[in-house]
DNA sequence: GTAAAATACTTGACATGTCAAGTATTTAGC
DNA sequence: GCTAAATACTTGACATGTCAAGTATTTTAC
């Protein structure tokens, strides 16, 4: 440090790098925005997620180790996950004959109906972040080439 | 449910809603890949982007607010998360004359120092997860579209 | 068949944040 | 210039996970 003036001379940060961290940020943004429509429901985005991956699977029910990993938590993270879920009733747990260390979740009814509900909401914030309003120099036919990328990435909850 | 095959013939879930939840679940992976690597430097990933702006700031010092604002947390988790950086000397607090109420936050010496190493142990990780390899469909080429799409969807750390 | 390894899940202790409220200081409006 | 609003930051209480270790059960290998 001999200049008084500090110039940024060296900020040897890859795209690749960049690119990650900006991708953390996005994710902060928008689950922060979806969460807050979401709390009209009684649930946060995380649980909307878990209710999601259940109403898409088949029988709208999981393992909890299946669960972890379209999640992307851990066994334990799914644990205290559930808790508050099978509390006020939104799934349940299942017994598996076959194998008794296993235990499925499934979306019970009322489950169904509060993510249904929430569904719309969630929609409605999904679709206000894609408008082409917001979304203006990549067009809607580039959120196909986005999402794979994303696939590729690890993102692969849907 | 009249049958006893439930086909789930209704999965309304849109694109846009998908790319958010396949993005958070991105970030997870991504930044555990990265956490892991980073622990060998004693820094998780948070402290790692708060230490990577702080470097690219003017100064490399910056007001508590601005550096929530860029790292997309509340302006109480900065100061959660600078309690122990300060404490292991990464970065100081620095008054400011002219407003009483401000804060800077600048890198210490020791604090560029491991800010230097870890980005090198970062970067192995970055350019190993963008690899042409794990990357096949959606070539080198489109890093730059991501990136500005991620940008206009509030990615916009560095 | 039985011991060892693997798998599924839970639990205690803890890290990393958020939110609501509070303090201190500065700025704006009259 | 003085009061009210805005801004910057901190703090207590709590939510949402992780990690390491533990339990129970099943599978593998000899």
């Amino acid at each position: 440090m001999s200049s008084i003036l500090q110039l940024n001379i060296m900020t040897p940060i890859s795209p690749s790098l960049k690119l990650i961290l900006n991708l953390s940020k996005a994710h902060v943004i928008l689950s922060r925005r979806l969460e807050t429509r979401l709390s009209g429901h009684g649930i946060g985005y995380t649980d909307f997620a878990i209710l999601l991956i259940l109403h898409e699977a088949p029988g709208q029910k999981l393992r909890r180790v299946d669960l972890a990993e379209k999640i992307g938590f851990t066994a334990s993270g799914v644990t205290r996950m559930l808790i508050p879920l099978e509390k006020i009733g939104l799934v349940q747990r299942e017994a598996y004959e076959r194998d008794a260390r296993v235990s499925y979740v499934g979306l019970t009814d009322i489950g169904k109906q509060i993510f249904e509900e929430a569904l719309v909401s969630a929609e409605v914030v999904a679709q206000d972040i894609f408008s082409t309003d917001t979304i203006t120099t990549a067009k809607a036919k580039k959120l196909d080439a986005f999402s794979d990328m994303l696939t590729e990435l690890g993102g692969n909850i849907i």
